[in-house]
DNA sequence: AGCACGCCGACT
DNA sequence: GTCGGCGTGCTC
């Protein structure tokens, strides 16, 4: 009996076989089994997904098309349900096709390697699933847990909602997390737990805090890691791992959310408003959104949590009888500081709770074109002196963001970007940050020959430098000269140089680091008493509606950074140097009142209409001329609004013009984009569903003609 | 996505 | 005369 099997392969969304694929089966097999199928020359990785209902199958292929499997994979259980209903929700969310989606969803090995070397790789883990068996052993330690810490799980435990654990940096949320999965695990010997982390960089710690606690007592196999940042055949592992259920515990960067695990019953999402979660190629997912999702599906419990929330997530944590779909569970104070007062709205201002003293520096009444105002040298020197450690955060790396010459006005344009190379004096480059492209330096202008091209703006290695310069004289309590050192995507290009120049920090071999947003991000540092923020007035006012929260969250990270230490807190500074000092986004951060911060923020966003009080999606397209990308965005827009299918959606959703995307051209390749808005999630999701089709005809109709690739962004992080 | 087929420019 | 550029089209 021949059994006629949908089959998910790794196709993109806009290919002709977005829909599963029809093969001939000897037996039948359950939906989520891994097979091998033919496909044209090929042979795949497939997953058969469930068989539509003959009626609504849209053309089912001629039989005589179908050809028969190649084979099915043994010894890995099929997915289950909630895993295949997490692939289409998350393919029709973000409008992608659910093969690519679901494939890219399992470890590329799965893919990869030949049916022979996964069977000896699945016999080698089975050993070793039998081997964890014996291992759990009790152990028993005992945290004290501040009272802001115990009322936080108490809260969790008595709520059924997803829950913001909004929390100060300090305020012990990895503790909170910690217990909530010992908890779970304890109570459900089969339960298993996610967490998730923005970046790879702040995996190691976090999973040398899990592995600590849990390991003694469920085995060093419990825990796995997911990031990219492991090789094939650890991923593989990790993964295996995961989907038998020998792992109690996933800890991962956003692709982890997509990890086969059957008994899930717990997501935690730390700093969950970091825009890591948002993918930025292939589909474009939000992992934190997906892991909310998530949860309801599977019945899971999920905790978000932050020092500086995403207003989408704040805003979902208001009251619930103003509307609330989320729990909020508010730690207030830094470990080792007394005591709580409530962080709600109303206060004007409160007791900082062992957070560093924000202190503004006005800019213009500082010396022309200085980098670093005085007072703010001084108070870094003073530091040197103590034998502490000061931070100075600048967030554009390189020595000069442009090489300028006064003459003719020449600038280091890229020739393949709208954009400028940034000068590198380290190598002496000029560097594309957008396409890579780099040249040597030119000894004199390029465009009329005079030798006197001068750097424009600064980065942190000319930072660095000019800290050098000024602090040359400067002695540590040792009577050393100064140490300077630097962290920034060029200083950690290599693997592991991140670790060991935080390790020189801690060590403190170091008294002034120098960086980007890197270091604002997760790393403790306990003998820092000074952050300072030299020049933050960028997003105050860009054009992206984001960026202030960006910037607010950004700055709120960075002072916890300073004064960890409860002895060192007290006399811990922050220093903003800004032209704007009476800019409300300052006022509250000197007050380190988020929400405060975040009232006046949706107060905005719901006057302007913007999310969260509206959903967006942006259609994108690429070209070699701007004309064709444009054009093609034009033209499937007008389709839209001719056909049925979109007709009962147009009065509830908005469409913008095409406009170029700010950086209008990167690597020669034109890119436009037209913003979708909807004041109706629903209506929105219903009208992309619904045009994706004419999207499609309209690449193979004349106004496609000449055009690259297109996408769809869901809930897109910046316009 | 791969992988083929297919038609135009600079090399052994 | 071929090697190879990437445009177009197809895969159950």
């Amino acid at each position: 009996m021949k059994h006629c099997l949908s089959v998910l392969v790794h196709t993109p969304a806009h290919s002709q076989v977005a829909k599963p694929l029809s093969y001939w089966s000897e037996q039948p097999l359950a939906p989520g089994s891994l097979v091998r199928v033919p496909l044209g020359k090929r042979e795949l990785l497939g997953v058969v997904w469930d068989t539509p209902d003959e009626a609504q199958a849209p053309n089912p292929p001629e039989a005589d098309k179908i050809r028969p499997l190649a084979g099915v994979l043994g010894g890995i259980a099929p997915l289950n349900a909630a895993w295949r209903h997490l692939m289409n929700f998350s393919a029709g969310y973000y409008q992608r096709s659910v093969g690519e989606v679901a494939l890219a969803a399992l470890p590329p090995q799965l893919r990869e390697l030949s049916p022979l070397q996964l069977a000896r790789r699945l016999k080698r883990h089975a050993s070793a699933a039998t081997q964890a068996q014996n291992s759990p052993e009790n152990a028993t330690d005992l945290v004290a847990l501040t009272p802001d810490q115990t009322r936080a799980i108490a809260q969790f435990d008595a709520d059924t909602r997803p829950c913001l654990l909004f929390g100060a940096t300090g305020s012990g949320k990895t503790e909170v997390y910690l217990q909530c999965v010992q908890r779970l695990l304890e109570q459900s010997p089969q339960a298993q737990a996610l967490v998730m982390v923005p970046e790879i960089n702040l995996t190691p710690q976090l999973e040398a805090r899990f592995r600590g606690r849990f390991a003694p007592r469920y085995g060093e196999q419990a825990l796995v890691a997911m990031h990219s940042g492991m090789t094939p055949a650890q991923r593989l592992q990790s993964w295996l791992a995961a989907h038998s259920g020998l792992a109690r515990i996933v800890l991962g960067t956003r692709m982890a959310i997509f990890a086969s695990m059957p008994t899930l019953q717990l997501i935690v999402v730390d700093e969950e408003h970091d825009p890591s979660y948002k993918s930025q190629d292939g589909s474009r997912y939000s992992a934190r959104d997906l892991a909310v999702y998530r949860a309801r599906l599977e019945g899971a419990r999920v905790m978000l949590g932050s020092a500086t929330p995403s207003l989408e997530s704040w805003h979902h944590s208001r009251p619930a009888n103003e509307g609330g779909r989320y729990g909020r569970l508010t730690m207030a104070s830094r470990i080792g500081h007394d005591q709580p007062q409530d962080l709600g709205p109303a206060s004007p201002s409160r007791p900082r709770h062992g957070l560093p003293l924000v202190r503004r520096v006005d800019m213009t009444h500082q010396p022309k074109h200085c980098v670093l105002a005085p007072p703010l040298l001084l108070a870094i020197a003073e530091r040197v002196a103590r034998g502490e450690q000061s931070m100075v955060f600048l967030n554009r790396r390189g020595y000069a963001p442009v090489l300028h010459c006064a003459d003719c006005d020449w600038k280091s344009e890229c020739p393949h970007c709208s954009a400028y190379r940034v000068f590198h004096k380290i190598d002496r480059t000029l560097r594309c940050h957008h396409c890579g492209y780099a040249e040597r330096v030119p000894r004199a202008c390029p465009a009329c020959g005079n030798p006197d091209i001068a750097p424009l703006g600064r980065g942190t290695e000319r930072l660095e430098e000019h800290l050098g310069e000024l602090l040359a004289d400067v002695r540590s309590p040792q009577g050393e000269p100064v140490r300077i050192a630097r962290i920034d995507a060029d200083t950690t290009r290599l693997k592991g140089t991140l670790a060991s120049q935080l390790a020189q920090v801690h060590d403190g071999t170091v008294d002034v680091l120098v960086g980007t947003q890197m270091i604002a991000k997760g790393h403790d540092f306990r003998r820092i008493t000074l952050v300072a923020a030299v020049n933050p007035d960028g997003a105050l006012f860009s054009s992206d509606f984001r960026a202030p929260e960006r910037l607010f969250g950004l700055l709120m990270q960075a002072a916890g950074r300073a004064g960890r230490d409860a002895e060192a807190s007290g006399r811990s500074e922050m220093w903003l140097q800004t032209a704007h000092p009476k800019h409300p986004l300052f006022e509250a951060l000197k007050q380190h009142d988020y929400p405060a911060f975040a009232e006046q923020q949706l107060r905005e966003r719901a006057q302007a209409a913007m999310p969260p009080f509206s959903f967006q999606a942006l259609v994108r397209a690429e070209a070699r001329t701007q004309e064709v990308a444009q054009g093609f965005l034009s033209a499937a827009s007008t389709a839209a609004s001719a056909m049925p299918e979109t007709e009962p959606w147009l009065a509830r959703v908005t469409l913008y013009p095409p406009v170029p995307m700010s950086i209008q051209r990167v690597a020669d390749v034109e890119r436009a984009q037209m913003l979708v808005e909807s004041a109706s999630r629903a209506a929105l999701q219903s009208f992309l569903a619904a045009w994706h089709g004419a999207l499609h005809a309209t690449r193979s109709q004349a106004a496609g003609r000449g055009l690259i690739r297109w996408a769809v962004d869901v809930d897109p992080l910046s316009i």
